[in-house]
DNA sequence: ATACATTTTCGACCGAAAGTCGATTTTGCA
DNA sequence: TGCAAAATCGACTTTCGGTCGAAAATGTAT
């Protein structure tokens, strides 16, 4: 008995890339279970709500940032350009998307302030550990390391999701970054490069 | 004929409490019309859809906000002072809530966002100007104030809404604070008396 | 006061979308 | 082959925001 669980994996593969694509409120049950050729009882059957439905693919996506966070952690470049490639790993999957934002629209908040949520819980930790790395490297120098790496976090989500940001905004968001973890100033200063893409 | 903008005071009125009082998510146009004493058909004559008399609410509760952190711009404390009571007065309003953070439970992330938007483009003119005063008083020196400023509020918002922050987080934002706009160690130090309440 | 126009109110009805449930079929296994 | 568990079905229910045409209240010009 073992199709059950195939199902449920064909389910999260439609809903995650509807909810991605269309968004979550523009996503009905209807639309899922169309697209999958079963009947609403089916579906209820694998999930308890739309919303945990929600949940679980939130799941995924953050696994699998997680998973890149944690290479770009081990991997041997430089302490701030781990900084960078995990803030950078740390968003919403940024392609795949058909209308520009489509994540961040009023309709998606839920959606868009789960990621966040999940994506700061689990992201914290991982790049506390570079930090620390930075620090025994004499890169860095400053203590509470989790609420300092937090804070990066919540400012880059803010300020760079939405995809609207000026070239001020990530010269701020650097100088804030080496203030934040007590380096020299320029250390971080490579970020520029990489943004102008 | 101005019995109808009567009509639309108590209304707004109304939803302005259960809002914040149910959360938004759980008013339903129900309730509101039950406690006016109205039919259905009268609320939608004086507003669009239910998100419409949201937005209109919020801009009340922001309208309110504003005037107070007018008033603490132009009164004449210290302007690190200014900055901690214009921050404070920047977040939705905290009293009246019954159910513990209510504002900020998943049900109401749509309410949650649209003030936060809202707080944000309009308090950070009113912030950066107190910075610029900062400037002329040698307290502070930074450039790229309306991006720092924003920065800050983002920060204080997503760290201080949820109510849950600990001494370390506020420890981290004075130093933050401080670093972003240029200040002597200890300018803003204060701050950790206010919030020991 | 009368008639006509405008504003305000009413509430039955609609439609969309999530979620329920008992019946039925499929599947694994003894 | 037969039975229990798993999987599927789809009609039905509920909830809730929103619509609409009719009616009542109010204002205005003659």
């Amino acid at each position: 008995m073992r199709k059950g669980e195939r199902r449920k994996q064909e389910l999260l593969q439609i809903a995650y890339r509807m909810f991605i694509t269309r968004g979550y409120e523009n996503t009905g049950v209807e639309d899922i279970i169309e697209e999958a050729g079963i009947a609403k009882g089916t579906y209820y059957y694998y999930f308890e709500s739309k919303e945990q439905t929600l949940e679980e693919v939130i799941g995924m996506m953050i696994d699998e940032e997680m998973e890149a966070a944690k290479e770009i952690a081990a991997s041997d470049i430089s302490v701030p350009q781990k900084i960078v490639g995990i803030i950078s790993a740390a968003r919403p999957t940024q392609e795949e998307q058909p209308i520009e934002g489509a994540l961040m629209r009023p309709e998606n908040v839920l959606m868009h302030n789960k990621i966040r949520q999940k994506l700061m819980s689990d992201m914290v930790p991982i790049l506390a550990k570079v930090v620390e790395e930075g620090i025994n490297e004499k890169i860095f120098d400053c203590d509470n390391i989790p609420e300092r790496v937090r804070m990066m976090l919540v400012v880059s989500g803010e300020i760079f999701d939405e995809g609207q940001f000026t070239e001020r905004d990530v010269e701020v968001f650097i100088d804030m970054t080496e203030k934040l973890l007590g380096a020299k100033s320029g250390t971080m200063n490579f970020i520029n490069k990489l943004i102008k893409r």
